[in-house]
DNA sequence: ATGACATTTGCAAAATGA
């Protein structure tokens, strides 16, 4: 069974290229970010028409997520992450499939920092780490991917000095990720992938895609009953190079059993 | 760097992003 995290950046802009991946990668479960589309006017029917079922939880202009199945309907869990409910945002959306469960995470971006939207980040990260130990307390297979916007270590990035006072590599944004993993979530591509650059997002500007000035922000964590069953993961990094195509790459994971 | 580049809204230029 794969599971796959794209970070689509506006699904009506990219609808032929989320179509071709699709088809070519075949994921058995997608989990997609930055819909940038209102609930109204998500491509249901073209998506239907791929083979897959979908949920999403729309926004009009910015955030928005879903999840696809293929083949079969997702089974909505939970529409909104819990918490705070003057949370306007649309980034947490989360489904039922063939035995497993399935968050698509959109956290926020947290820049410039320090400031609110810091502030906003790092409270959004405390509410998803309550909501996570009540999914791992119910021992289950447990899949919770999206774009953290978090560079978990040096390694996760181009450069440390051109990242120094983002968001994205501070000390509080990384400290909540780690604490995640230290309560026994398994960051799947380094679980396969230890050591080395992997990167899932590169810039539009400055030429950052040519000259591979990366950054790894979106994850798979799994839960222990589903870390057991990890078999492989990785990054469609040539969907960053085709036209028109997202400043994110789809990032994926495989399990054992399902529909492997 | 008030920048770059891309998408959406809405029909110009601002908001948002990472």
């Amino acid at each position: 069974m794969k599971i796959a995290t794209f970070n689509v950046n506006g699904i009506k802009a990219r609808l032929p290229r989320l179509l071709e991946w699709l088809d070519s990668a075949r994921p058995d479960i997608a989990c997609l970010q930055e819909l940038k589309s209102s609930d109204e006017t998500f491509p249901e029917a073209e998506i239907r028409a791929a083979g897959y079922g979908a949920i999403w939880h729309g926004q009009k202009g910015f955030n928005g997520v879903a999840i696809l199945a293929r083949g079969r309907d997702p089974v909505e869990t939970q529409r909104g992450l819990p918490g705070d409910p003057d949370d306007t945002h649309s980034r947490y959306i989360e489904a039922a499939v063939d035995g497993l469960i399935v968050g698509s995470i959109y956290l926020p971006n947290g820049n410039p920092q320090p400031g609110p939207k810091f502030d906003y980040k790092l409270a959004w990260f405390e509410r998803l780490i309550e909501h996570s130990r009540r999914l791992r307390a119910a021992e289950v297979p447990v899949v919770l991917a999206g774009d953290y916007n978090v560079c978990p270590t040096d390694e996760d990035l181009f450069s440390r000095r051109a990242m120094a006072s983002d968001a994205l590599a501070q000390p509080e944004s990384r400290a909540a990720f780690r604490r995640m993993i230290f309560d026994g979530w398994t960051d799947a591509i380094r679980a396969r992938m230890p050591s080395g650059r992997v990167y899932t997002f590169w810039d539009y500007q400055a030429g950052c895609w040519a000259r591979d000035a990366g950054l790894r922000i979106d994850h798979l964590l799994l839960s222990p009953q589903a870390a057991d069953r990890l078999v492989d993961a990785g990054v469609d990094k040539a969907v960053r190079g085709e036209e028109r195509a997202s400043d994110h790459a789809p990032t994926w994971a495989v399990l054992s059993g399902g529909a492997a």
